[in-house]
DNA sequence: CTCTATGATTGTGT
DNA sequence: ACACAATCATAGAG
C-alpha cells in the first residue's frame, strides 16, 4: 500500500501549483518501478492537474474537460475525500471570530470626525467650521484659507472614495472569481461550502488590511492639512489695535482681580470679534506677563488706569446733561461700560455713591502722601477696603504714580460737584486699586507683609487669593457696594 | 538675520 | 473646570 504516501505526496503538490521540478519527480516516481497502470493513469491525472496552470485557457478547458471524463475521475475524486477527512480536522480548528480591529476603529471614528467617511453634505464643512473654531479664526481674513482648506479636505475625501470604492470592487471581483474557480475545483476534489467562505474571508481580510493603509494614509493627509491649513500656533495672528485696547482696557481697570466672568468675557469677545476662548487666553497670558515684569508694564498701566479714568469721567459728564445716574438708564449704562453685572439697585443708590466717593477723596488726600496714617482708618464701602489698606500706607511709593493722582483728584472734582458720581466710581476705585498695586504691591522696597493682599497680588505675586469673580462680596459692605466682578 | 512680543498649547495643581 | 507656569511657534520690528 505505497498508493497512499504517493497521494499524499501528490497532494500536497497540488498546493504548490505549477512548481516546475514536480511533475518531473512525480513521473520518476510513478513510471519507476512498479509500472502498475492504475497509478500510472492516476499519476498521468496528478501531473494534468499540476501543469494546467502552465497552459493557456483553451488548453486548460480542454483538459480540465478529459479530467472530468476521465474514467480514474471518481476513483481520485474518493481519494481525495478519503484525505479531505483527514485534513479538515485542522481547517476546523483555524477557525476563529476576529474581533474588530481597535486601530480600524480608530481610523474610522477619525476619519468620520474629520467629515471624510461621513455623509457628502455637511461632515467636511462642519469639521471645517469647528477646526476654525478651534483655531480663533475671526472669519473674514481667514475665510479664503478655510474655502481652501474645504476645498482640499473635500479633494482627500474624493480620494479617499474612489480608492475605496475601487478596492471594494476589487475585493469583490476577486472574491467571485476565487469562489468560482472553488465551485469549478469543487467537481473534481471535494470543497465544503464553509471552505469557500473560509475562502472569503481570507480574502476580505487581506483587502481590509489594504483599506486600512488607504484609510491611515487618508487619516495623515487629513492631518497635514489640518496643521498646514488650521494650526493655530501657525496661523496665529495678533489681534487688532482695538481688540488690544478693549482687553488691556478691561485688564487695568480690573487690575486688584482681573477675572472676568463669564458673561464679562462673552462681552469682551464680541467687542473684540475673538472667541471666548481667546478671551480666557488673552487674559491668563496677560496675568501671568504681568505679575513677571511688573516694571515692563507699568507705563502701559498708567496709560490704561488714566484712560480709563477719563473715559468714565466723560461718560460721567455726559450722563449728566442727558440723565441723572440715579436713573435705571445711567445705571444700565455703567453696567455695559464697566462689564459690571451688577443689579440695577446696586447703582442707583445716590446715598452710598456719595459716601463712596467722598471716601475715595479721603483716600486720594491720603494716599498722596499727607495722611498717611489716618488712611489706615478709612473703610472704603468696597470689598477690597480693608485689605487695601492692611499693609502701611505710609509705605507706598507714590513717586511714579502722582499723575495719576492728578487725573483722579480732578475727576472726583467735577463728579462730586454735582453729585453725579455714577459711572466713573468704578473706574476711580480701580484706578485707584491699580496705584497700590502698583505702589503699594510691587515696589521692590517693599517686604512682603507690607504689601496688601488678599484682593490684590498677594505677597507671592499672584492674585490666587482673589475670591472668583462670581464671589466678590465682602460681609461687612452694603447692598450697594461695588464690585470689581460679579455675576448674578 | 536676531530679538522681542504675543497668541496658543500643554502639563500640573487645586 | 479653572488658573498658573512653562513652552512653543509665529509675527513683527530692528
Amino acid at each position: 500500500m505505497d498508493e497512499q504516501p504517493r497521494l499524499m505526496h501528490s497532494h500536497t503538490g497540488v498546493g504548490m501549483a505549477g512548481h516546475p521540478g514536480l511533475p518531473q519527480h512525480m513521473q520518476e516516481g510513478t513510471g519507476g518501478t512498479d509500472g502498475d497502470g492504475r497509478k500510472q493513469d492516476i499519476g498521468d491525472i496528478l501531473q494534468q492537474i499540476m501543469t494546467i496552470t502552465d497552459q493557456s485557457l483553451d488548453e486548460a478547458q480542454a483538459r480540465k474537460h478529459a479530467l472530468n471524463c476521465h474514467r480514474m475521475k471518481p476513483a481520485l475524486f474518493n481519494v481525495l475525500c478519503e484525505i479531505k477527512e483527514k485534513t479538515v480536522l485542522s481547517i476546523r480548528g483555524a477557525q476563529e471570530e476576529e474581533p474588530p480591529d481597535p486601530q480600524l476603529m480608530r481610523l474610522d471614528n477619525m476619519l468620520l470626525a474629520e467629515g471624510v467617511s461621513g455623509p457628502e453634505k455637511g461632515g467636511g464643512s462642519a469639521a471645517a467650521a469647528a477646526a476654525a473654531a478651534a483655531s480663533g479664526g475671526v472669519g473674514a481674513d481667514n475665510s479664503a484659507e478655510h474655502s481652501d482648506y474645504r476645498a482640499k479636505l473635500s479633494q482627500i475625501r474624493q480620494i479617499y472614495h474612489t480608492e475605496l470604492e475601487k478596492y471594494e470592487q476589487a475585493c469583490n471581483e476577486f472574491t467571485t472569481h476565487v469562489m468560482n474557480l472553488l465551485r469549478e475545483q469543487s467537481r473534481t476534489r471535494p470543497i465544503s461550502p464553509k471552505e469557500i467562505e473560509r475562502m472569503v474571508n481570507i480574502i476580505h481580510r487581506k483587502f481590509s488590511s489594504i483599506q486600512m493603509q488607504l484609510k491611515q494614509s487618508t487619516c495623515e493627509a487629513v492631518m497635514i492639512l489640518r496643521s498646514r491649513f488650521l494650526d493655530a500656533r501657525r496661523k496665529r495672528r495678533n489681534f487688532n489695535k482695538q481688540a488690544t485696547e478693549i482687553l488691556n482696557e478691561y485688564f487695568y481697570s480690573h487690575l486688584s482681580n482681573p477675572y472676568p466672568s463669564e458673561e464679562a468675557k462673552e462681552e469682551l469677545a464680541k467687542k473684540c470679534a475673538i472667541t471666548v476662548a481667546q478671551v480666557s487666553n488673552w487674559f491668563g497670558n496677560k496675568r501671568i506677563r504681568y505679575k513677571k515684569n511688573i516694571g515692563k508694564f507699568q507705563e502701559e498701566a498708567n496709560m490704561y488706569a488714566a484712560r480709563t479714568a477719563v473715559n468714565a469721567a466723560n461718560a460721567s459728564s455726559h450722563g449728566s446733561q442727558a440723565n441723572s445716574p440715579s436713573t435705571p438708564n445711567s445705571a444700565a449704562f455703567l453696567c455695559s461700560v464697566s462689564f459690571l453685572p451688577l443689579s440695577s439697585s446696586d447703582l442707583t443708590e445716590p446715598v452710598w455713591l456719595r459716601a463712596n466717593l467722598r471716601m475715595l477723596l479721603a483716600r486720594a488726600a491720603a494716599w498722596t502722601g499727607r495722611l498717611a496714617s489716618s488712611a489706615c482708618s478709612l473703610s472704603l464701602c468696597d470689598s477690597t477696603a480693608p485689605s487695601l489698606l492692611s499693609g502701611s500706607a505710609g509705605s507706598f511709593n507714590m513717586s511714579n504714580s502722582g499723575d495719576l493722582f492728578m487725573s483722579v483728584q480732578s475727576l472726583n472734582g467735577d463728579s462730586y460737584q454735582g453729585a453725579q458720581v455714577g459711572a466713573n466710581v468704578q473706574s476711580q476705585v480701580d484706578t485707584l486699586r491699580h496705584v497700590i498695586s502698583q505702589t503699594g504691591g510691587y515696589s521692590e522696597g517693599l517686604t512682603a507683609n507690607q504689601m496688601y493682599s488678599p484682593q490684590g497680588i498677594n505677597a507671592n505675586g499672584g492674585w490666587q487669593d482673589a475670591p472668583t469673580p462670581s464671589s466678590v462680596t465682602s460681609p461687612t459692605e452694603g447692598p450697594g457696594s461695588v464690585h470689581s466682578d460679579t455675576s448674578n
